[in-house]
DNA sequence: GCCAACGTTGGC
DNA sequence: GCCAACGTTGGC
């Protein structure tokens, strides 16, 4: 089982949306670094749901539910990208904000602080339990 | 709204 | 294949 990060702005798709859809195509993405980690993908890997933007924070936790697939919102290059589809698992009692997660050395090498833009990004096993045991007390 | 970081495009 | 110009993301 491997860990992720899955960003996405709240104002366009928000964990709330997340739940009310129970299964969402996460789609849209057009960097191929991202891409090449969403096809790395497994079914029941899990992923932290992080609002970018606007709250700054990670609300929630998720599942894979289906493996990459061609991403049917690319209609000009087929086969060039990719989508998956997820579900919700948790939401977090307790966020977990940027600015919590620069303020704890252990956290110092995730990639939200050090490659802000990669919007699909891996998550450690130590890093995973270290946020869930935060937004789940 | 600004700007840094990063990615992509296109001329050479 | 290099690099300048440009566009986008996302934190602040």
């Amino acid at each position: 089982m491997h860990y992720w990060l899955l960003k996405s702005e709240p104002f366009v798709f928000s964990w709330d949306n997340l739940v009310e859809n129970e299964v969402e195509s996460w789609e849209g993405v057009r960097n191929y670094q991202a891409r090449n980690y969403l096809r790395s993908m497994r079914w029941g890997d899990q992923f932290f749901f992080y609002h970018s933007n606007e709250g700054l924070c990670i609300v929630g936790t998720g599942e894979i539910v289906e493996e990459a697939f061609d991403d049917p919102s690319c209609t000009d290059h087929p086969g060039r990208w990719s989508t998956v589809n997820v579900k919700p698992l948790m939401k977090f009692k307790t966020p977990i904000s940027l600015s919590d997660i620069k303020a704890m050395p252990e956290l110092k090498d995730m990639v939200l602080v050090n490659n802000t833009r990669l919007s699909v990004q891996p998550v450690t096993e130590f890093e995973w339990n270290y946020i869930l045991k935060l937004g789940t007390f």
